[in-house]
RNA sequence: CGGGGUAUAGCGCAGUCCGGCUAGCGUACCUGCUUUGGGAGCAGGGGGUCGCAGGUUCGAAUCCUGCUACCCCGACCA
C-alpha cells in the first residue's frame, strides 16, 4: 500500500496538503497565496465545469465575459458591498515599468500613475451592473440570465490549496428580473442546481439553507447556501446563491419600463461556486491511501495495468485487452492504458491509488491462462477476479455502484455527525470533540451569534430550508427561540 | 497587523550552539546489469555562488549588523 502519507487522524491539514501535492493536483506557486493547478487537478475542475455549464444552460442561462479590472469608483456605489470586500482587494496603481536608473532590475515608473486606480475583481457585481444598465430598458429585455466563468482575486491573509487561494477560478451568475418573486425563485433554483451537482456528481451530501445576517454576502438581501461536512468534522461552504433585491439596481441605476409604462428598478440575483469544490471533493472522500474520486468527475475512470516481463508478453496481453479497452471507450468511459515499461506494476498500483482512479484493471500471464482479469475498486479497495467477457458489463456496473456507494458513505458520515445539543457545556464539548454539525437553539440576534462565534469559534452555517419550528431556549443566553439552527466550525 | 519559526541540490533534511581539509544524507534524476502479480537490488554518475547585502577573521553555511522571502498560530474570508 502507499507509503509516506500522514494519517488523517494525526494531522488533517497536513494529510490534505500532502494529498493534493502527491496526487499531482496542484502546488503552491511563486506568487504569494496563489497555486498552480496541474493538469490532473485541472481536469477535475474541467469535468465540474462541463457538468455545471450544462445545468446552467438547461435552466436558460448563457455565458458572457466581463473585464478583470474594475474602476475603484464602482465599488463605492454599493456601501455594504465595498465594506465586505475592501480589506482584500488587489489595487492597480501604475501601468508601466522602467529600468532602475541606479542599477539593477526594473522599477515602477512613477510617471505612469493611473488617474483612477483599478481593482482586480474580487467578484464582478459592480462592473456587470454598470454594464447591465445599458442592456436593460424594457420588461422585454428581462429576465437577463448570464453566467461568467472567470478568475477572481481576494487578498486573503492565510491561504490553502484549493480551499482558499489569493486567485481562484469560479463561475458567477448574475441575473436581472422584472419582479421580486421571480428573482427569489431564480436564487432558489440555482441553489437547487448546486445541491444537485454536489450530490449527483461530487457524491457530496449538502444541507441547503439560509445564511444569517452576519454571514450574508455583502450587498445581498438573502444568501442561500449549501454546506457540506468534511471528515475532520468541520463544515465547508460549497456554494452560495444570493437574492440581491434592488440594491445593485439602485446603486447602478438599472431601470426598466414595465407593461404599464412605469419605470422600475430591476431585481437581481448572483450565485457562484469555485475551485474550492475541488478541495471539498478531496476532503470528503479521500482516505489514508490517497484521493478517492467519484466516477462522475474522475479524469481517468479506469486504469489498465498490464503485467509483463518482455515485449512478447505485452503483445499477448494487448491482443486480449485492446478490444476490451475500445469497447469501454465506446461506452464513454475514460480509460488509461498504462503499458509503460519504465515503471513496475506495484509502482503503478500505488500511483493510481493515490490519484484516486475509481477502477483499476490488472492483466498478466496468469490471467491470460484463465481468460480473466483482476478488477480493483478504489472506494472499498476490494479486488476481484472476473472473466474477460464480463469485464465491460462489470465496469459499467462499478461506475454507478462506486458513485452511489461514495455518496451513501458520506451521507452516513454526515448523519452520524449531526447532533442536537441543548446546553452550552454540551455545545463546547461537542465542538472540542468530534465536531460536526450541531443543531441548537439561538435567540435570533446578531449579537448572540457573534458572541457564540467569539467564545466557541463556531458559526451558524445556515438555517436549513424547511426547518421545523420548535420552541426552545438559546444555548448561550437562554432566551426563547423558535427554531434550531446549524452550527459548526468551518473552513 | 500581533506572536513564533524557517531559509543549505528538484523535493525533504543534517551540519550552525563550539568557525577549519574537497559541504553531507535521504529521495528524485542519468548510465549499466539483474529484476517485474503492491512503490526492486547492486554498481557507477550528474546536480549547490549554503536567501540577499555588508562586516569580523589567515579562514565563514557556522559569529555580528541590516534586509528580503516563505511557513505556522491569531484577526479576515468562498
Amino acid at each position: 500500500m502507499a507509503k509516506n502519507f500522514t494519517k488523517r487522524s494525526e494531522n488533517y491539514s497536513q494529510w490534505y496538503n500532502e494529498l493534493v501535492i502527491k496526487a499531482d493536483l496542484a502546488e503552491n506557486s511563486a506568487v504569494r497565496g496563489c497555486m498552480v493547478i496541474k493538469p490532473y487537478g485541472y481536469s477535475i475542475w474541467e469535468n465540474m465545469q462541463h457538468a455545471l455549464d450544462k445545468m446552467f444552460k438547461d435552466t436558460g442561462h448563457v455565458n458572457a465575459y466581463f473585464p478583470l479590472f474594475i474602476p475603484k469608483s464602482f465599488f463605492s456605489r454599493e456601501a455594504s458591498h465595498v465594506e465586505g470586500f475592501a480589506k482584500e482587494c488587489a489595487v492597480i496603481t501604475h501601468y508601466r515599468l522602467k529600468n532602475d536608473p541606479n542599477g539593477k532590475g526594473v522599477i515602477v515608473d512613477p510617471d505612469a500613475k493611473l488617474e483612477e486606480e483599478l481593482i482586480v475583481r474580487p467578484t464582478s457585481e459592480t462592473i456587470i451592473w454598470d454594464t447591465y444598465k445599458n442592456w436593460i430598458q424594457s420588461y422585454r429585455d428581462l429576465p437577463l440570465l448570464i453566467n461568467q466563468w472567470a478568475n477572481v482575486v481576494r487578498w486573503e491573509m492565510r491561504t490553502r490549496l484549493f480551499l482558499r487561494t489569493a486567485e481562484f477560478l469560479w463561475q458567477e451568475g448574475h441575473t436581472a428580473h422584472a419582479n421580486e418573486e421571480e428573482a427569489i425563485i431564480e436564487a432558489r433554483k440555482m441553489l437547487d442546481v448546486y445541491a444537485t451537482f454536489a450530490e449527483q456528481f461530487m457524491a457530496l451530501p449538502v444541507i441547503k439553507g439560509i445564511k444569517t445576517a452576519n454571514e450574508r454576502f455583502a450587498g445581498a438581501i438573502e444568501t442561500f447556501c449549501i454546506e457540506g461536512l468534511m471528515q475532520d468534522g468541520k463544515a465547508l461552504q460549497a456554494g452560495t446563491s444570493h437574492f440581491l433585491g434592488q440594491n445593485f439596481a439602485k446603486a447602478f441605476d438599472v431601470k426598466f419600463l414595465n407593461k404599464e409604462n412605469v419605470q422600475e428598478y430591476v431585481w437581481a440575483t448572483s450565485w457562484g461556486v469555485s475551485t474550492r469544490l475541488v478541495g471539498a471533493l478531496i476532503m470528503t472522500h479521500s482516505d489514508d491511501f490517497g484521493l478517492v474520486l467519484p466516477p462522475m468527475l474522475a479524469p481517468i475512470q479506469v486504469v489498465v495495468i498490464p503485467i509483463f516481463k518482455d515485449s512478447s508478453d505485452l503483445e499477448k496481453i494487448n491482443e486480449k485487452i485492446l478490444p476490451i479497452i475500445s469497447e469501454l471507450k465506446a461506452k464513454g468511459i475514460s480509460v488509461k492504458y498504462d503499458d509503460r515499461d519504465t515503471q513496475k506494476p506495484g509502482w503503478k498500483f500505488n500511483e493510481y491509488e493515490f490519484k484516486g482512479v475509481p477502477v483499476r484493471i490488472a492483466i498478466g500471464p496468469r490471467d491470460l491462462e484463465n481468460n480473466c482479469l483482476e478488477i480493483a475498486r478504489r472506494d472499498t479497495l476490494l479486488k476481484e477476479t472476473i472473466s474477460m467477457d464480463k469485464c465491460v458489463e462489470h465496469v459499467e456496473f462499478l461506475m454507478k455502484d462506486i458513485q452511489s456507494n461514495m455518496y451513501q458513505k458520506s451521507l452516513n458520515f454526515r448523519e452520524s455527525n449531526t447532533i442536537k445539543v441543548d446546553t452550552w457545556e454540551d455545545f463546547i464539548a461537542q465542538l472540542d470533540g468530534a465536531g460536526g454539525f450541531i443543531s441548537a437553539h439561538w435567540d435570533g440576534t446578531p449579537e448572540t451569534e457573534e458572541k457564540i462565534k467569539q467564545e466557541s469559534k463556531a458559526t451558524i452555517r445556515c438555517i436549513p430550508l424547511d426547518n421545523p419550528e420548535e420552541e426552545g431556549k438559546c444555548i448561550l443566553t437562554g432566551k426563547p427561540s423558535k427554531q434550531r439552527v446549524l452550527f459548526a466550525r468551518a473552513y
